[in-house]
DNA sequence: TACATATATTCCTATATAGGAATATATGTC
DNA sequence: GACATATATTCCTATATAGGAATATATGTA
């Protein structure tokens, strides 16, 4: 099997780093195609597809205005990454706490029972 | 060009659901191998190469007991997926907000000056 | 309608999988 | 050392890109 289609979820969207940076870009205002394409320094069919693959996944929203198309990110679309995220949140103190007090019950056995380096 | 490789950085190693899952199964305490392939019902080496692809990018630690590997989630290597994924907390409700205000202003528009639809 | 502008889609290719199958490596026990 | 157990690596194949090139579609304007 392959990997997973790039729209098949939020995670597999934002894997693309080009995406991530398109995605803050459109963060704080909805822009023209063509903002992307000058800041994204990429051409603008690959613009297109970027921006197609964040809609598929409900990161970004459109809405067509003459003949210029504004693109905007969803925020809320980074719900499921940003909880699912944080899920590890509570345990980033706890673990590095463990593992020094292993790495110090280690070096103690190694100093007091045996020749081990 | 062709996607980045899974080990590039966090983003692509957590694009895969069978990865994410082994995180979850494997952050509140080391486990062998074996214990990854009969929770997952994955063959035992798309384990490992799935636990190399976590290892490479530091989401997980390892350590040998004997014959067996034991494997634990590296809770703080998801910081930086986090901390990205947290930039967008505070856009969620300022932007429903606004999109519902937009909606309003249009169906207001609609009513009395058009007879758009 | 003809034309320009803005955006999207199609076709192409090199690349990187994910999993299955087979095999290799490492460690413990007798 | 011989053998069993635990884990990792290699080889294979179907699949899905990401970007470049060319083209198609949509909209505004004269």
């Amino acid at each position: 099997m392959a990997r997973a289609a790039t729209t098949s979820d939020v995670f597999n969207a934002v894997a693309e780093p080009r995406r991530r940076e398109i995605l803050i870009f459109l963060l704080d205002r909805e822009r023209p195609v063509s903002d992307v394409v000058e800041k994204m320094r990429l051409d603008q069919p690959s613009v297109s597809k970027h921006l197609r693959v964040l809609h598929d996944v409900g990161l970004v929203r459109v809405r067509r205005n003459g003949r210029h198309k504004l693109y905007q990110t969803r925020a809320e679309g980074m719900k499921p990454l940003h909880e699912w995220a944080a899920i590890f949140e509570r345990y980033w103190g706890r673990q590095l706490l463990r593992v020094k007090e292993r790495a110090e019950q280690m070096a103690r056995a190694g100093e007091t029972v045996t020749g081990k380096r």
